[in-house]
DNA sequence: TATTTCACG
DNA sequence: ACGTACGTGAAATAT
């Protein structure tokens, strides 16, 4: 029987990798720096030859000793070749470690080149079928019945199958006329000289009449001219390059056909991409893709055995949730997958009523599917179950995120933009592939769910998934959907004279600068700051705020600039960002991520009204865009420092329990004790400079930047810091002991269990390695009042369902909730919302809040 | 697509 | 000698 061996030309490949890849000095690299774009381009290049080879043996041939530049784009690259090596060069022995992590065989003997180890190889095997993978046009001279050369064109994927046919059809010779066009023609990049004066078009001639350089020789007075005089001078040399181009065919190893067995290792593959952040690369272990069953198309439910707990998952494209378009559904049981278009689910009652009915059901993406059902009067009882969000509580962190669940990427397979186009963009929906690909990603849904509430359950994140986030998405849903009344007048209004500003003050910078440019370019702003005027900073060519801060006095320019930057923010983010999202309901619905962030919090987008200004009055004034619905008030309710409240509770510090406990102001009492004075000398400086070290501490803050957001002295700032840990000693140890514990435990957790898995603690780097630690001691606190606010959003919520409230929940903004009050719910909201949020958890310290009714958001606080 | 800037908690 | 506070999203410019 023939086997199918795959010989690989390491040297070549690598080369080309590299500089098909390499744009214009421009190297992929890790985060530290480590080029990897020859290992990713060579990775690709192998795959792809085997996935359609499908080898059962396979080797990499090295040639050894000095590099010889054995490869055609060479010459492109001679000018630059000293810059261009290292980078090269560093990816060798990377490349070798990477076909040791495959694990594919690799050889190289002293002496050797690559062409002579494939040579020989291939023709020690006469029996079976050979494939050999190279850029090198050399190679083709070992063509043969059983051996064809894989050839590299382009880029790094694009290769063609050489067998004799082709290479008649492509360069009209034979393999082994390969030898003698080298021959007469030569090879700069290979180092063989060849005859002065033949190029290949000559030289395929001259085989075509005489067959062999030595038939071309025994003819030689058939020949006239220059061409003939030239053949005779360099007829030596014309024999030596025949030796050069000829590839060994007869050397020995003592290495057995059997330590070529083609394996791959998911585990160990992936490290290595792991380590060099390849992430685009990473195999999926599980290999479903043998095994999809085929799906069935049905009109009725009736069709197919309704199971406990199917996974069910929507057929709607890629726009936002109350934009996006539902065609039908897709559900999986345990005899098949079945799927049913939307107008089947509309008018099929048994579909209808498994939809009402409580049966569980699983799915991925659950406020979604609220979202696409409800818009379209279909029912959405019984989804109990969200692949999304357990497989981010199990592991937020992005690539072990998608690696788990959106496996079916890993399969080089279509994603859900190439089937329904981009938002905003879709695309003609082909229907076969469509459902081939909701076939294939229900399966692989079905196939991770098992192991994912396993390790949800090993992990105890049982709590933060069915009795916070499950129930969080719902009311998320609810909120979405409600959405918030925004006047396109004000924004108008607002917008209108907001350019009047920006206008005025770009005509001052103008006049100032002597000439016109574009304000809002930082580089173009840069020279004229840097270069025109002069202006100094010791942070680079930042023109960042607190740089221009630094310039007012200095400078008059600084004024107007920040006051041009602020109105071109408001103008552009908020007036006329905003003003885009306003849908014909007069509202704006925003989304609300709830699998994004790193600690647990949401975040808002499409527009982002988690950001709208508050600081700034003239910004503020957009929030007057945003009112209560009619006969409705707006009522928003914000806890007071929950992060220092959820510090002192973790961190049991006693004396910050205390004040707290007895409803001393927080910053005032750290003032005391820095400064070691009573309440009463505490001015409004020492109690300004307590808050912001207090702050400071939750985002692990170092001296340094205590001193530069306080203007004192490095030495005041440790000072400073010493005394709040003296004052404060269980918060050291608490932020000490997060610390070590992230380094044992490779995470860390909020009070509900919440992980963040931070690699960083542990980086070679001290920069990554400083900001692990940040990370680690800000992800508990920070998570924890994510955690706390979610809790009291369930609370809350039930509680206005039991009581049965018109007034809806709208708006969370991290430590804040919005709700549209009916104006005669007032009081009873009131109640209702203070003490579901306030009696939301018990800490040993009491949870505050604050909050204000009004006709619009600038008015409430 | 990446970078810079700035809005929020 | 390094570089310095966590977590987000949007817009405009630069590449």
């Amino acid at each position: 029987m023939k086997n199918n061996i795959l010989l690989i030309d390491g040297n070549s490949l690598l080369f080309r990798a590299y500089h098909a890849t390499a744009y214009r000095g421009n190297f992929m690299s890790t985060s530290q720096g480590i080029p990897t774009n020859a290992i990713f381009g060579f990775a690709n290049m192998i795959n792809k030859a085997i996935k359609l080879l499908e080898p059962k043996y396979v080797m990499v041939a090295w040639d050894t000793g000095k590099p010889t530049f054995r490869h055609e784009s060479f010459e492109e690259y001679k000018g630059t070749r000293k810059e261009v090596e290292m980078e090269l060069k560093v990816q060798f022995p990377m490349v070798r470690e990477y076909l040791d992590a495959y694990p594919i065989f690799q050889y190289e003997e002293v002496g050797l080149e690559a062409d002579d180890i494939i040579g020989s190889i291939a023709k020690q095997y006469p029996n079976d079928k050979i494939h050999i993978l190279s850029s090198d046009k050399d190679l083709l001279q070992l063509i043969d019945d059983t051996t064809d050369v894989f050839l590299m064109k382009k880029g790094v994927t694009e290769m063609k199958l050489m067998d004799e046919k082709a290479l008649m059809e492509d360069m009209e010779i034979t393999p082994l006329q390969i030898i003698d066009m080298k021959a007469l023609s030569g090879d700069s990049a290979d180092n063989i000289p060849g005859v002065r004066g033949i190029g290949d078009k000559t030289a395929v001639k001259l085989l075509h009449a005489y067959q062999t350089l030595e038939g071309v020789y025994e003819n030689i007075e058939s020949l006239k001219g220059k061409q003939k005089e030239k053949l005779i001078e360099d007829k030596a040399i014309a024999f030596m390059s025949k030796e050069l181009a000829t590839i060994k065919i007869d050397c020995a190893f003592d290495f057995a056909l059997d330590q070529f067995l083609y394996t791959s290792n998911g585990e160990t593959l992936n490290n290595f991409y792991r380590k060099y952040e390849m992430n685009s690369l990473m195999v999926k272990e599980t290999k479903i893709e043998k095994k999809i069953l085929n799906y069935q198309v049905i009109t009725s439910l009736t069709e197919m055995v309704v199971e406990f707990e199917m996974f069910v998952i929507l057929d709607y494209d890629n726009e936002n949730f109350h934009q996006a378009t539902l065609y039908g559904m897709m559900l999986q049981n345990s005899i098949g997958v079945y799927y049913i278009s939307l107008e089947h689910m509309m008018t099929d009652k048994v579909c209808n009523d498994y939809l009402s009915n409580e049966i569980t059901k699983c799915t991925y993406d659950v406020k979604m599917l609220y979202h696409l059902l409800d818009r379209y009067g279909l029912s959405y009882n019984g989804f109990n179950n969200d692949l999304m969000i357990a497989s981010f509580l199990n592991d937020n962190s992005i690539i072990n995120y998608d690696r788990f669940v959106d496996a079916f990427h890993y399969q080089e397979d279509k994603k859900k933009q190439d089937i329904y186009g981009k938002a905003g963009k879709p695309i003609m929906i082909d229907e076969s592939d469509k459902l081939d690909y909701l076939n294939k990603q229900i399966q692989m849904f079905s196939v991770c769910k098992e192991a994912v509430f396993v390790q949800l359950r090993e992990k105890e994140l049982e709590f933060i998934y069915r009795d916070v986030e499950l129930k969080v998405a719902y009311i998320l849903f609810t909120m979405e959907k409600e959405g918030i009344t925004t006047s396109h007048s004000v924004l108008d209004e607002i917008g209108n004279t907001t350019l009047l500003k920006i206008k005025q003050f770009e005509k001052e910078i103008f006049e100032i600068v002597g000439h016109e440019f574009n304000v809002n370019s930082p580089k173009q702003l840069g020279e004229v700051l840097f270069d025109e005027l002069r202006l100094k900073s010791n942070k680079k060519r930042s023109t960042a705020i607190d740089v221009l801060e630094k310039m007012v006095g200095v400078h008059p320019i600084a004024t107007l600039l920040i006051q041009y930057r602020k109105y071109q923010k408001i103008y552009s983010t908020y007036t006329e960002g905003l003003k885009k999202h306003i849908l014909k309901d007069g509202k704006i619905h925003t989304v609300f991520n709830q699998c994004l962030t790193q600690t647990g919090r949401l975040s808002s987008s499409e527009p982002n009204l988690q950001n709208l200004s508050v600081k700034d009055d003239d910004a503020k004034q957009v929030r007057r865009a945003f009112e209560a619905s009619e006969n409705h008030i707006l009522f928003t309710v914000d806890y007071s420092q929950i992060e220092l409240r959820v510090l002192a509770h973790m961190a049991n510090e006693e004396k910050m329990v205390a004040a707290f406990n007895q409803g001393i102001d927080i910053h005032a009492k750290t003032a005391m004790e820095v400064f070691g004075c009573e309440v009463d000398a505490v001015d409004s400086t020492m109690r300004r400079q307590a808050k912001v070290v207090n702050f400071g501490i939750v985002y692990g803050q170092s001296e340094f930047g205590l001193s530069e957001e306080l203007g004192i002295t490095r030495n005041d700032a440790k000072e400073f810091m010493e005394k709040y840990f003296t004052s404060y000693p269980q918060i050291h140890s608490f932020m000490d002991e997060t610390i070590e514990g992230c380094k044992k435990n490779g995470y860390v957790t909020t009070l509900f269990n919440r992980r963040r898995y931070i690699p960083e603690i542990s980086d070679a780097n001290y920069m990554t390695r400083e900001f692990g630690k940040r990370a680690a001691m800000n992800a508990p606190i920070q998570g924890s009042a994510a955690d706390l606010i979610k809790i009291a959003m369930i609370k809350v919520y039930e509680l206005m369902q039991h009581q049965g409230v018109k007034s809806k929940m709208i708006l969370q903004v991290h430590d804040e909730l919005v709700f549209d009050v009916v104006e005669e719910e007032k009081e009873w909201m009131e109640k209702l919302v203070v003490e579901g949020m306030e009696q939301a958890y018990e800490l040993v310290v009491p949870l505050v809040v604050d909050y204000g009714f009004g006709k619009n958001y600038y008015e409430v606080k």
